[in-house]
RNA sequence: GACCCUAUCGUCUAGCGGUUAGGACACUGCCCUUUCACGGCAGCGGCCCGGGUUCGAGUCCCGGUAGGGUCGCCA
């Protein structure tokens, strides 16, 4: 039989970094294994559960690339659905609930207390063979010895939900629960369940949480907890991916970039380690780096233009060509999106700021005679191109009795505004003689002379 | 309070009784270079502690300690 995994989100308005993660597991253990991935939503809070909280799962889960086989199409709890094992969202399984319930309750393994129903749970201790942590025997607490049962359906009519996850998964036939191990030992009350119901529980595989840098646990407010953060930052889902796998399962042989097929062909379960993983922003960004830097053409221009406007810069005023050549030379030396509005932003604004620093540096009297002087030789550039350019500043610069440098960053502050960025030489050929002319007249107005 | 899980450089990890304990990110230095990146080279840095078992332990066992999780009419 082939495996049949889940992913079983609350929507609560966003989708956490473990959560996706843990989606991803699911996932990959699927498409290893030919098998099913089901996207189930648990929505049993009516009154908080909205169709946008849904949406930041769905369009999260797409993003990364995580296509279910069963699930919503959408995010209208009584709109449609693939698969044949649904519906997929908790408030439409009432009545399966409630038939499970009653099966218990004429069997005298639940019982009514104080307006709830209480499920009888077993006192021996149980075993729960998992396939990331082993065999684990899971004792009765000091407050579960007291009292073992534990509520199935509140007073006020609603199935919770370790009831709810567990008719689920028997009903839509889930073979592996794939989660995170703070569900471990809560095992123990589902395994119990399961039986109660006739059936062998499915086989579980716990897998380790994560944390934030300084160990403690991730929650909403962390920077970096939730997925939408890499979604608006401009990450690209392939580096996220990546990283997201190397957290707590590794290919063992110090491959440390790898695409999400050569993952699907690598991953199993056993090799998942059993130790949290903290969450490290650094080597993610090196990540985004490596596959910035290789990104196909087209979609590096689609990610930049999208940036862009983000931060108020219509690409649409430029001519396709210049926009294109002015984004060749940002490619391989950004690493998200968000950096190109300060890194390359002044290819298409009127005016640039200064720096003020380097202003300071660059921007003093005596180098004022100098850029008149590289001025006046770029005027006379011909043809205005990388090549002439660099002949003609390294000229001028000998001229002048000066390194290269002393000119290089008086320039580049000029017309960029910014101490770093792209090529000099090729930017200018980018910009042109008239827009270069102007803003190294503009910036020769700034410097005074004592 | 009880129960469960975990423990290798700062971080992610390789290791599965005998290794100079390997790699990656980060950091430092050098090279490349018009800046910044990229790339190359070098360096820094680790087996939580204590007992066992064994000729031999990062690796196996026990105990501490530390971190994380759970014990809800939350999910």
């Amino acid at each position: 039989m082939k495996p049949r995994v889940r992913f079983a989100p609350s929507p609560t308005g966003y989708l956490h970094i473990g959560g996706a993660r843990t989606a991803l597991f699911n996932w990959l253990y699927a498409r290893h294994t030919g098998g099913t991935f089901v996207l189930r939503i648990e929505d049993t809070d009516a009154a908080r559960n909205t169709q946008e909280a849904v949406d930041v799962i769905l369009n999260g889960l797409r993003w990364l690339g995580l296509h279910w086989d069963e699930g919503p199409l959408t995010a209208d709890a009584t709109g449609p659905c693939k698969g044949d094992r649904g519906p997929y969202f908790q408030s439409q399984r009432k009545t399966n609930y409630q038939a499970r319930v009653e099966a218990l309750l004429s069997r005298g393994l639940a019982y009514e207390h104080e307006g709830a129903i209480k499920f009888k749970m077993q006192r021996e201790p149980i075993l729960i063979p998992d396939l990331v942590v082993g065999d684990v025997l899971r004792k009765l607490t000091d407050r579960e010895e007291a009292d073992p049962d534990f509520v199935i359906v509140r007073s006020d009519g609603q199935p919770v939900f370790h009831f709810v996850n567990v008719v689920d998964d028997l009903e839509m036939g889930i073979t592996h629960v794939i989660r995170g191990e703070d569900h471990l030992s809560n095992t123990a009350k589902h395994i119990a369940l399961f039986r109660a119901f006739g059936v062998e529980p499915p086989r579980y595989a716990h897998i380790p949480l994560i944390l934030n840098a300084d160990g403690s646990k991730m929650s909403k407010r962390d920077r970096g907890a939730s997925l939408t953060t890499y979604l608006d930052e401009g990450f690209l889902p392939e580096a996220v991916d990546n990283y997201l796998c190397l957290l707590g399962w590794s290919p063992k042989d110090n491959t440390e970039k790898l695409s999400l097929t050569e993952v699907v062909e690598r991953f199993d379960l056993p090799q998942i380690l059993r130790h949290n993983a903290k969450f490290d922003f650094e080597k993610l960004l090196w990540l985004q780096g490596e596959y910035c830097r290789e990104l196909p053409d087209d979609r590096f221009y689609e990610m930049c233009v999208h940036a862009l406007a983000k931060a108020g810069i219509d690409t649409n005023k430029h001519d396709v060509a210049y926009v294109k050549a002015a984004l060749d030379t940002c490619k391989g030396k950004i690493k998200t999106f968000t950096e190109l509005p300060a890194y390359g932003g002044f290819y298409f604004r009127d005016s640039v700021e200064y720096d003020a620093e380097a202003a300071k540096k660059s921007f003093v009297p005596e180098n004022k005679p100098r850029l008149e002087k590289l001025r006046a030789a770029f005027a006379a550039a011909d043809p205005f191109n990388t090549a002439t350019l660099e002949a003609v500043l390294k000229a001028t610069a000998n001229e002048l009795g000066v390194k290269a440098g002393v000119l290089v960053h008086p320039v580049r502050l000029a017309v960029t505004g910014n101490p770093s960025g792209p090529s000099l030489y090729h930017l200018l050929e980018v910009m042109g003689k008239e827009k270069v002319m102007g803003r190294i007249g503009r910036a020769l107005e700034t410097i005074k002379i004592v």
